[in-house]
DNA sequence: ATGCGGATAGTCAAACATGATCAATCACAT
DNA sequence: ATGTGATTGATCATGTTTGACTATCCGCAT
């Protein structure tokens, strides 16, 4: 999943280097587990799999006591390039059947700069806009089709009504952005939280 | 995914005896493939799990010309069962992270009675409204803790933002079917539409 | 000193998903 | 007759997800 990708690559590049039982628990304080289906197993495997691809490094593997052995990761160029893509990827296109990339877009959305946030978000509601006007044609078209099943005008339409919701969501953030709240990239020098403990181990 | 084993489930006991492929084609029409990731490989391997795991049987196998054998399935006790389980969980809970099975639920929700459904639907309502009201309070600390990244705060938003729009869906739903729209179980003898094709294979 | 819950750090086999690919057939125009 | 593209019916190697499990260490009360 391409959300997993994206929160594990911004991760670490918040953190690192970094090893994966700390963007594990960090993800854990974003409820990423519950809405993005984040098991520890894909945290892991997804650093590995980043890894392999040439997007992280392994910087080190360190050994506290009797404890399994942290690998410590950071990113390589390719991989700050990837975050981005990703990111604006993931920032810019609606998906309507994957709302996990919109929450691990806002996630990082911060990294960007005001105005194409800004910008992005606007071209998200043009897009809703025209997917709501599309799908009532749709909608139409399945009515005057006996051989389709009714349902299948409830399912557009409850996407729809879910992707309106999202549509709110855009615009009571859009004004909050454009009013000057919140920090964008290179707006403030150093995020406040740094941590999900408070306490870096090390 | 629970969605997808509902789905086949579903599928397999309006049209059985059935082959594979027209479940497949079936959903296809739904547009199951885009809303719960339905690809070719799933389709098959679902309905092979479900065999194995003794809710669906093979009922034989048919070649017609050259082509590959297609396996033909029916439900067995247990899986009208397992379907009635699945539909009843899937109708009855709001899953906020699994979009996908209300979509599943609603497909298949004119085979429990109607006054199980309001039920349902009202239940939902409650759910999402107690879901509102804790997400005040989980914002509220959310706030409050200098830890956490404030975008946590926003996705609880967005997760809220989209409830609502599901249940603004469920309530015109609701209101449809309380004023004697739609049919329920047992309210018709016959399903109209029986087909994906209006043409059954054989 | 001992027991116990919780945090730390990660692994692994099994289950599941992905979607390109296959090879025959059909519809239909050239 | 032959090429073209869509349809039929499914497989399979590869990759990803799942989440229970391991094993140590720390804090702290008994």
């Amino acid at each position: 999943m391409s959300a997993t990708r994206l929160l594990i690559l911004g991760a670490v590049r918040i953190f690192q280097p970094v090893h994966g039982y700390f963007v594990r628990r960090e993800l854990l304080s974003w409820r990423a587990d519950a809405w993005a289906h984040l098991n520890p197993g894909s945290v892991y495997n997804a650093l590995r799999t980043l890894a392999r691809e040439g997007f992280l490094v392994e910087v080190g593997t360190e050994v506290h006591g009797g404890r399994p052995a942290r690998t410590v990761y950071a990113l390589t160029p390719d991989g700050e390039t990837e975050f981005l893509a990703l990111l604006r990827e993931a920032l810019w296109t609606v998906t309507p059947y994957e709302p996990a990339n919109l929450l691990a877009a806002w996630s990082f959305a911060h990294w960007l700069p005001r105005k194409e946030v800004v910008l992005a978000f606007e071209h998200r509601l043009v897009q809703v806009d025209a997917s709501l006007k599309s799908s009532q044609f749709a909608i139409d078209d399945l009515a005057s089709d006996p051989r389709k099943p009714s349902h299948v005008q409830d399912h557009v339409r409850l996407i729809m009504a879910r992707l309106e919701g999202e549509a709110e969501w855009t615009r009571a953030l859009l004004e909050r952005i454009r009013a000057g709240e919140l920090w964008f990239g290179g707006e403030q020098p150093e995020p406040a939280w740094r941590s999900n403990t408070g306490i870096l181990p090390d």
